[in-house]
DNA sequence: TCCTTAATTGAGAATGAGTTTCAATTTCAA
DNA sequence: TTGAAATTGAAACTCATTCTCAATTAAGGA
């Protein structure tokens, strides 16, 4: 019924079948630029695609991680799991606000050659990982100075 | 009715009442060495010192994280929340093998400054961070080559 | 194209970590 | 000792995520 097309391959290579569902969510997924959650990709299928039950969202998304074309960020307040795409997306780490949520990204290639370094001393093959710094970003500073004018 | 002891400067320093159910759960944080949840709190003070109620031990571990006396880790696979004591503990990182979960405990000067002059670039006050490196040990990579002999 | 079958879907129920409520209890400064 | 204010705990609640299962659908072979 489903032609293929750019999407599908990705489903093939895990034996999954091509479902109308499954190539809306990869295709909503890849529209993304900034982060995601699960409820992001329900909002928008229901407004701009077909809709497609969280159930299945819910499903796919670890899947879709299995194979490396999303990632795993954090949480967000709401402890609902944040998500980035990252096929064809350079690697890079976040800084955090714990105030407002903002996440800020950068690479820094010292820090990467002192982890491969590192793991080198250990002969541990190093694969993936993750660097989170946690803090209070400009804005927010900004504004907690404001109100401590008591 | 509580004695002052080592443990209540904590509780003093955030103008926290001092109650039985606080010290019960901070001396039961102080004892175990390795990561723990909430349900190891509650568990262990089941078992070995007075009960406390899980509301009262959920109220508790977001203080203690303020204070600087334990950190959150990551997860487990039931999605609690993992800490661990970082009292008297230097900081360090995790190198985390993903085959048999061994985890190496390092700390790099040189990656510490990097991450401070990366936050100081964007104006965000730096209070923690997370870094996870994670990969195959020494061990199971040896392992490993011994099964390839297919 | 038509069948067969196993995978997939989705509505709704269930799960479970963590939070909140509120009456009873406790702390602690005066 | 007293009393205002904080704390406690049982139970209800929240809500992200998972599960159930009957109905639907993909896909390969006839
Ligand atoms: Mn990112
Ligand atoms: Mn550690
Ligand atoms: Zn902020
Ligand atoms: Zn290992």
């Amino acid at each position: 019924m489903v032609k293929d097309n750019l999407f599908t391959s990705y489903l093939k290579k895990d034996g999954l079948k091509i479902t109308n569902q499954r190539i809306n969510i990869l295709k909503c997924i890849k529209l993304f630029k900034n982060h995601f959650n699960a409820e992001d990709v329900y909002e928008y299928l229901k407004k701009n695609l077909k809709e497609v039950s969280r159930a299945s969202i819910y499903r796919m998304l670890p899947l879709l991680k299995k194979d490396g074309i999303i990632k795993e960020v954090g949480r967000d307040e709401n402890d609902k799991i944040i998500y980035e795409c990252v096929e064809n997306v350079p690697h890079h780490d976040h800084i955090v606000c714990i105030k407002c949520g903002k996440i800020i990204e950068f690479k820094n290639e010292k820090i990467e050659k002192l982890q491969n370094d590192i793991c080198m001393q250990y002969k541990f093959k190093l694969l993936e990982h993750n660097m989170e710094l946690k803090g209070i970003c400009k804005e927010c500073l900004k504004r907690e100075k404001k109100n401590d004018i008591n």
